[in-house]
DNA sequence: GATTACATACCGGCCGGTCGGTATTGACCT
DNA sequence: AGGTCAATACCGACCGGCCGGTATGTAATC
């Protein structure tokens, strides 16, 4: 029991497909008006449904804005402890960490650059909900900073708070500058990152070493 | 001839300081509220002005925000010029331009955060004239960072693109986590920020370094 | 008396949201 | 197996309200 699905009920069943194409629709315009200059009108044509079944699946156009964000946060906190969980090493772990943040980033860049642009649109409730889960991301980060930093020479006097929002930053604006057509893979810019970020808090980033 | 302000006209004076506080109002708005989110109405009211003095001095709800990231805009690129001339050493320049960087922002956060939540509601024309000054103080601080890593032995393998990058990421998020009552001063957040991407990109940012 | 600086009343339009209606389905009874 | 009922899925016309912007009037200053 629980996990069965089959919980058999009365009447017409309800189309998931149809509440997924809303909310991808929605997801595109947001991405390209923002959220207040996209009416719930533009929400629905680009959908192909009516405004009936979009108030049908949702009470209002903010939980839109909410389900939107609430899957790609879910997902990059599985990441997270998927990773802290395999790898005791943190200098190997924040280096991970940091290379799934990016490519999760730009994989879903409509999402971040909506979220970052349109968060406090959000009711204080969900609002704070959003940002509870992910203070648990930043202290999870800042701690393996705080480790990395222990063990190795420390060669910059960035504190890991600072460290932390120069990560955050750097993922926040992704949306604003990659291009999928670009020079470089998701991977590629992942690792640039994650070097860039160890090469700064102390450890000697061996193989990627070189001399001019 | 031109400099001078004193062209005697007809009918009664404007008055410099009502402009002023629309501005103001509308920044502190956007700010809170968002762009879109703010009425013309809301303006007013807490400018105290009348909305025939509004559209008296502005044509659009349009103009208030540009002209709210213009000012900041020229103010660092001047000092990017500034810097530039006075310092020789790439690396030397590179700290003060992360250091005034960091600083005007936190100085001008408001601004700062409306124009990156709000940069995409200007007009074309605008965002162009925008997106054009800014793209200068993007290939000045990437050619900085070139030479630098050109100079010292390079012990990260990031592109001077992800290093701008990671530090305009930075500078843009700072608006959502700094707080002035922190307790960090501004130059402190500065001076890690610069510490952390010269200890990245090679050069051991210890006073009296080499230069070849 | 020409010109500018504001004030105020006003407008068409679109906004998010609602609501009564209808079609479709499963549960249940016989 | 077939019919009945109730619950759900959607439809689309409609609403009050506020939005950015304007038009007209009046007071002040050259």
């Amino acid at each position: 029991m629980g996990t069965d699905a089959a919980i058999s009920r009365k009447g017409r069943p309800p189309n998931p497909q149809l509440r997924a194409r809303i909310i991808g629709a929605a997801l595109e315009l947001f991405a390209e008006q923002g959220y207040d200059a996209t009416s719930v009108n533009q929400v629905v044509v680009r959908a192909g449904v009516t405004k009936g079944a979009l108030y049908h699946y949702f009470a209002a156009k903010e939980d839109l804005l909410y389900e939107i964000y609430r899957g790609l946060l879910d997902q990059q906190l599985a990441d997270l402890d998927r990773i802290t969980a395999e790898e005791p090493d943190p200098s190997r772990a924040l280096q991970a960490v940091i290379h799934d943040l990016v490519v999760t980033t730009i994989r879903h860049r409509r999402e971040v650059a909506v979220f970052g642009r349109e968060s406090t649109r959000l009711s204080p409730e969900r609002w704070q909900v959003l940002q509870r889960d992910w203070r648990r991301y930043q202290d999870v980060v800042r701690t393996l900073i705080r480790e990395v930093q222990h063990r190795g020479m420390v060669n910059a006097a960035a504190s890991p708070e600072v460290v932390s929002w120069m990560i955050f930053g750097f993922t926040t604006s992704l949306p604003n500058w990659y291009r999928p057509d670009g020079p470089k893979e998701p991977s590629d810019i992942a690792e640039e990152a994650g070097d860039f970020v160890l090469a700064a808090i102390g450890t000697t980033h061996i193989e990627g070493m070189r001399t001019p």
